[in-house]
DNA sequence: GATGAATGAGGGTTCATTCAT
DNA sequence: AATGAATGAACCCTCATTCAT
């Protein structure tokens, strides 16, 4: 707020309307982010959503038809922002670039939390699971297709289904932070980059990624 | 709880009794799984769990302080159903072996449907986060002692760090039916199975295992 | 409520379960009654009516939907209260028997008060716009009835509708008190039942149902 | 208000800008009409009406106190319109004059519709119900003094109270389309007319005034 | 004057929990 | 023990009215 304010200071004496209505919008939807990741969806009120956005209840209901639909908002705006990253393979060492990615994935999603409303949500409403799942095979798809690449080069393991070993690195990699914290142990980022690697290439690939990585010209998206 | 108690005094004079209420107890039991899982916990009423359990709404409160207990009780008693299964290694093919065990542990998971709720509850209530964890943690250990079984025997990967095996072992198996489902892909057990198997044990391991699965004598309780 | 109980005295410790709901139900009718008269249906709310029967506010939903389901029964119970009355002609002097009937009704209906909010729900609920019309049908249809017998008998206007006359009977009681006084004019019941006589009989019908009322043996109920 | 006082102060240096204000004021008043005629009064809101007239939520209160007041500003300017016709008696046959001048009340009663209002508005509304009851007195006061002329004049019954029958006429004439329907008669205006005529003048001299009544050369305003 | 975003009291309604029977 | 009516705090949402622009 104040920053776009200094930002115009000098020049116009008034922030355009729009402008304005959209500062309101996005501290409300930031007040309803932190809220729900503090208390959780259910025990979160729109009143105060408002209230910690510092606006009466009626603003509220200007911006948002409802509760569920801040969250929604919420979604659509940041819904990639939860979904595993998307590697480079091929360049220098794998294992340790997908370590790098898992951890500030996860920091992202620590930053942003949400991920831990996504369960509660999916169970209870139908439209919001769409939402998700869609967004899911967004990213699956794209983490198949990189895949794809490095099996055409006969980098992969050739025993294994493509699109099961693409499920089980973005399963492994969206639940790295939470889930090992629940099993007692610390989370070692390079080490599941190691498992995550070891179900799409056999040992000796990695070796040999690993030596020529930066050789190897082919950068492939996954 | 005092219930018990007194039923341990005294041989059975008020044994009937005891019987009785037991099976209150249990009807609302069931009939707060059922709704539970039908409507999610946030949404299901004290007074639909009574009436639904063919009793009145105060007699729901003899039983339980309050709608929260009833679910920790609920899951006191099937915490475990909720983790992944534990496979016996070295016996016959461990892929179908493993493929056989993912289906009836997600059968179960989906009889029972409970899990649906976990992640809504996890959000909001540390104590019950405790209770999933260290069931989870109970789980970890067993089947991490499995997996060094095997590792003594040198049949694992000997780059991998156990404790992350174990872990991306059984996240794989916990998330087997829903998630795939999300991505658009069939749940394949078999293949998921092969996923598994490949991140314990290397290909000639697995191919070991599978000629000479019964020769071996010893099972390992994963 | 003290009626029952004392007739219960001694006889049996509780009043039956059915009875006292029963009991709170008509508090609430009562309650509601009195407020909608007193502020309209508009402005008096669930909650007040719940406090002024000496209730919960939930306990207002216990028994009654919501407002409008209040007043539906209030007006299903009581309905018949707010129509004209049903004179009989030809038993001694038909005006003053009409007065008679004019101003008792006029009193139960200052009594129940509840026509002052007619029109207010007429005008803005359908189906409670039926439900009134239905029941003014079945007034309209009684006196319609009587006065069908007195033209039989060649006692009434002979140019004139029948049901216009009805109607206009109707109109004219229902509107006594009310309507006077906005006119500014004092409300005299002899008067207003001689012309809505002169509406049905010509004076020389009436002067002789006045002396030969009594002699007359019919009764005619209108 | 004080903007017709400015108007008189020197000659029309405003008038322009009053022009417009008393536009927007009138467009005020057409959009309340219209919604509260399809709304009710109490199920408007000022934003709607501001809205409607195309103009700002804001701009209603600088033109009208609130709500309450643009309705009585609406009323204060028709309130004639709701009242019963003024026949003329003694041109040509007063039952078809009446007939006329019931349908074209009626008429010009449903154009405005906000007669369905004012019961709503009576009943919560004191200082409301005083206006209309001033209004009503008036018209009550024209009718009353045109009936005195016939009688003056020996063409009315001779033992009615002329008060009532005043009465009795505008609320004839007051509910003759909605009441009709209710009781699930067809409105026809002739009959009701008759009925009408019949409260004030003796069927002979009916037939009189219809016979020669444009050679009776006074007109009677009533 | 005009605007419309902002306000917040207040209405309708639900439901976890208590308690007289 | 069992019942279920009663409670009332708290929720969601609306809208008359204000006020900075």
């Amino acid at each position: 707020m104040s920053d776009r304010e200094d930002q115009l200071v000098g020049e116009f004496p008034l922030i355009p309307k729009q402008e304005r209505a959209q500062l309101k919008r996005d501290l409300l939807l930031k007040s309803g982010h932190e809220l729900f990741i503090l208390k959780g969806y259910e025990h979160t009120t729109a009143k105060e959503i408002a209230a910690h956005a510092g606006v009466a209840t009626g603003t509220f209901y200007r911006y948002f038809s409802d509760k569920r639909q801040l969250l929604m908002s919420l979604l659509e705006d940041r819904i990639e922002m939860f979904m595993p990253p998307e590697p480079k393979w091929g360049v220098s060492d794998p294992e340790t670039t997908l370590a790098g990615l898992l951890e500030s994935h996860d920091k992202r999603l620590k930053e942003m939390g949400l991920q831990r409303l996504l369960p509660e949500l999916v169970a209870k409403d139908a439209e919001f699971a769409q939402v998700l799942a869609s967004g899911k095979r967004k990213i699956f798809t794209r983490i198949l297709s990189g895949i794809k690449l490095a099996n055409d080069k006969g980098l992969t393991w050739t025993d294994l289904d493509l699109n099961t070993v693409t499920w089980s690195l973005m399963t492994l990699a969206e639940h790295t932070p939470e889930k090992m914290k629940q099993c007692g142990i610390q989370t070692d980022y390079h080490e599941v980059a190691k498992v995550i690697c070891r179900l799409i290439f056999p040992p000796e690939v990695i070796i040999k990624l690993r030596t020529c990585g930066t050789a190897d010209e082919e950068e492939n998206d996954i």
